[in-house]
DNA sequence: TAGTGACTTAAGGGATGCCTTAAATCGCTT
DNA sequence: AAGCGATTTAAGGCATCCCTTAAGTCACTA
């Protein structure tokens, strides 16, 4: 699977048949067609045959044409990456997970481009869990999630917020008023983030301590839609405190504080040990101790308009 | 940047010496050296240097590493798919725009996976104008977007949602009293979702009507925070009208209704034509315009935790 | 039934890739 | 200043890649 072969076979995709796809690379149809071998042979899959409309993918076909696609296209973004890192533009790439992510993540870093407006931030979400392989494998600079420091002597932690999840629910919920007991509580529905597919995270602890059953637990694209939902379609949700203060203020939410209903965390930063990390992330694990950053993360305003990119999203179900 | 030479470079990364590289893939030091030489010509960068703390990556080098990972595993990832296609697993690639994948897209997938309990389904959010390029490379089975039905011979359009964004303020906000001119709304600050990033969506058209200096837009990683925020912190948001009917029944949220604040659209899936798609991806495109189906897509109840899969998220912030 | 167009296979030559051993370079230590 | 460890360069052999032309296969058509 050279990058060859996978510009044939993409070429056969784009255009519908092999000469067409000879003539934009310039070189003979049984060229390509040697290529395409080569893939059916390493793939085990014929990918495509001749029918009378034209070529006819086979299903192993079509997806190798979506993946051919992308990894020409990650290939050529890499190649400028580089080249736009050896002209000196500066760039944090940083892991978090989905709570942090929605909450904090805007915030904090808006205030830290303020302090050098040449840099790049790449945010990526991922499991807590991958967070010593992304570091030691150089796919981020930084990973932020919810775990004791890692104690190594290749890793750099700092705890840096305190936080607790605490379920809710809207004002008129008959739970608001009577303290729930944990059966009643169980057979609520729950409406969650995208936290809650993290099987170790604190997300799935508090399911768990109620024995949440699954069928019981509707899961949105963000934490933000879910608490949106139960505002209109009863229900509970889970929330950081520190996110709570404007909506029980407000009376649009209700805090529902039976026996363990909270589940705390500490957000915490880890890169490499600074010898052998960026200077941009040695900036931030500084940074993000000091109480602006604190303030900054606690109040979540957004970004501004110039500096969001459009993200890349892949949601499966199976 | 041959997979040979991208895992002899993910090697050193992952090790930090060259001779350990050598040793897990099993070939000699100056093998691996001599991949990295192919890479440091093509890429036109040193990638790395020996120092006395280990090997020193350059900026371009480490940019390298993460995608070298990344591009490994996309060819990792391709062969299993592949593989699980030729055995008969169905997949069915929907790429939408960000405001109907938050709030359309799961209650029409879990109604849509029910018919076939097999279908796995991958869905991507991309700006509408690559809807024709997503088709044609086959980098989806299905675009759905607000946007009028491509005619082509080669695509095949329904039309099947309409929708009004419309305006929206908390109750307590001034102007959901007074009915606001063009001036006041220009003044606010709107709260908004990722659609606003995307230059030429309606959410864009609203922007630009009423001139909305670039400082008062403030963007959040999905437009249910943007709701959330202006629940507490005040500003307008911008949210499809069948979302707006329960805020507006328990009193949460106000409607502002002056001139120009409204801007309608239509969903529309496109597939290729039908000789050209897959069977699931016909299958949608007919189950899409049935009462049900829309039933499921206004009511928004979330997914099954079950068929939920964590999604990659990429944000760049420059 | 022969012809046509499109894809694939076959055969061959030139280039490149990949790995090995041996030698050279470089930085650090003693 | 010599020694040492690690990386890189050099040289060479073998395999593979990549492209070409020519021939083969297959479906459709006149």
């Amino acid at each position: 699977m050279t990058p060859t072969q996978l510009r044939a076979f993409a070429a056969i995709v784009r255009h519908g048949t092999v000469k067409a796809a000879a003539d934009e690379l310039g070189i003979s149809a049984p060229a390509i067609s040697s290529h395409t071998a080569a893939l059916r042979k390493e793939l085990n899959d014929p990918l495509y045959h001749p029918s009378s409309a034209g070529l006819a993918f086979t299903p192993g076909g079509l997806r190798l044409a979506a993946r051919a696609q992308e990894l020409l296209g990650l290939q050529e973004q890499t190649r400028q990456e580089v080249l736009a890192a050896s002209r000196g533009q500066r760039v944090l790439r940083l892991a978090t997970t989905s709570l942090f992510a929605e909450y904090a993540a805007a915030g904090l870093l808006e205030l830290f481009k303020k302090r050098a407006n040449d840099i790049e931030v790449e945010m990526s979400v991922h499991p807590s869990h991958r967070a010593a392989e992304l570091l030691s494998s150089r796919q981020a600079d930084i990973v932020i999630s919810p775990m004791s420091p890692i104690s190594t002597h290749s890793f750099r932690s700092s705890q840096f917020l305190r936080y607790e999840l605490v379920i809710v629910a809207s004002a008129n919920h008959p739970l608001a008023k009577s303290r729930g007991d944990a059966a009643t509580l169980r057979s609520q529905t729950w409406f969650l983030g995208p936290s809650a597919a993290e099987e170790r995270g604190a997300t799935a602890r508090l399911l768990k301590r109620f024995a949440v059953p699954e069928e019981n637990q509707r899961i949105f694209q963000s934490h933000a839609a879910a608490i949106s939902e139960i505002q209109t379609n009863g229900g509970i949700a889970i929330l950081p405190d520190f996110r709570t203060a404007s909506y029980l203020a407000n009376g649009s939410l209700k805090r529902i504080s039976a026996r363990g209903t909270t589940e705390s965390g500490v957000w915490t930063a880890t890169s490499l040990v600074s010898s052998q990390t960026t200077a941009v992330a040695a900036e931030l694990m500084r940074f993000i101790t000091t109480p602006r950053a604190t303030r900054a993360m606690l109040s979540g305003s957004g970004a501004n308009i110039r500096h969001f990119r459009p993200s890349v999203h892949v949601t499966l179900w199976n």
